[in-house]
DNA sequence: ATGGTGGCCATGCCA
């Protein structure tokens, strides 16, 4: 089985690209992060002519999650179910393959000190509440999406400059840590160590891509009751180097299922 | 220290 990551920056923009990388890449499951599309606009059909089946919950504009797959797929959650903030499409929850998969895309932040800052720490709080409250540890789990945090010195291209700034504050390392406390373990360092494995480079940074200049905040975790089976992971680059990429590279990872 | 680009949708805001 093969899964992805990939946070598209607009689902209809990013089109052509997704539809190239699907057909590279053929992962078996795709978690996909702002999309920016009302439900009722997803344009389903080219994905559904892939052979995915496809589920949205999503939102004019901004954020917005979305799951493709291959296989039949039940949804257990859209959003925390907690009454809070359910305008704010950042969540999903899917049941594959007998595998429980968490799609998010974590708050941005902004800036350290906003109010934006505070509502990312909460975020992150609220889904460690809602893996203790509707999740089996002893059951296979994979959370996975943009976490929106590069949580050591290696996971992006200047931890110095960026100690304290939003993305690699030790009050996000601490949020962070408190939702992978849940009993998840990082996929992707199971399989590369060290610097220069990046997701995400700024659209405002020319050559970002070419001159290392990224972080690495999309991210693929699993608990005990699946790490083992993962066999391989890795980060496409090329959709970022494509005509009109998103900012984020897709996140891919093989495990021996069922 | 500042602004750079891109997506949204119409004006600045968010990332």
């Amino acid at each position: 089985m093969r899964i992805a990551t990939y946070n598209v920056n607009s689902v209809r923009m990013r089109l052509p690209i997704l539809e190239r990388w699907l057909a590279e890449a053929s992962p078996d499951l795709v978690a996909i992060q702002e999309t920016k599309v009302e439900d009722k606009d997803f344009p389903r059909e080219p994905f559904e002519a892939m052979g995915y089946r496809v589920e949205v919950h999503g939102q004019k504009a901004r954020h917005g999650v979305a799951m493709l797959s291959k296989l039949p797929i039940t949804i257990a959650a859209r959003g925390f179910g907690d009454g809070d903030q359910e305008d704010d499409r950042r969540l999903m929850v899917a049941d594959v393959e007998g595998i429980r998969f968490v799609n998010s895309y974590v708050p941005n932040g902004t800036q350290v000190g906003t109010d934006k800052f505070v509502y990312k720490l909460w975020w992150m709080k609220r889904l460690r509440k809602f893996l203790d409250e509707t999740c089996d540890k002893g059951h296979p789990l994979v959370w996975l999406g943009d976490v929106n945090v590069a949580p050591t010195a290696d996971d992006l291209h200047d931890a110095k400059r960026n100690y304290g700034k939003v993305g690699h504050h030790p009050d996000e390392f601490a949020a962070l840590a408190d939702v992978t406390g849940w009993g998840l373990t990082d996929v992707y360092r199971r399989f590369h160590e060290g610097p220069g494995h990046y997701t995400f480079w700024d659209y405002r940074l020319p050559k970002a891509v070419e001159r290392g200049l990224g972080w690495r905040i999309d991210h693929i975790y699993a608990n005990d009751a699946i790490l083992n089976r993962f066999t391989a992971a890795r980060v496409d680059v090329w959709p970022r180097l494509e005509e009109k990429p998103s900012d984020h590279a897709p996140v891919v990872a093989d495990l021996d299922w069922p």
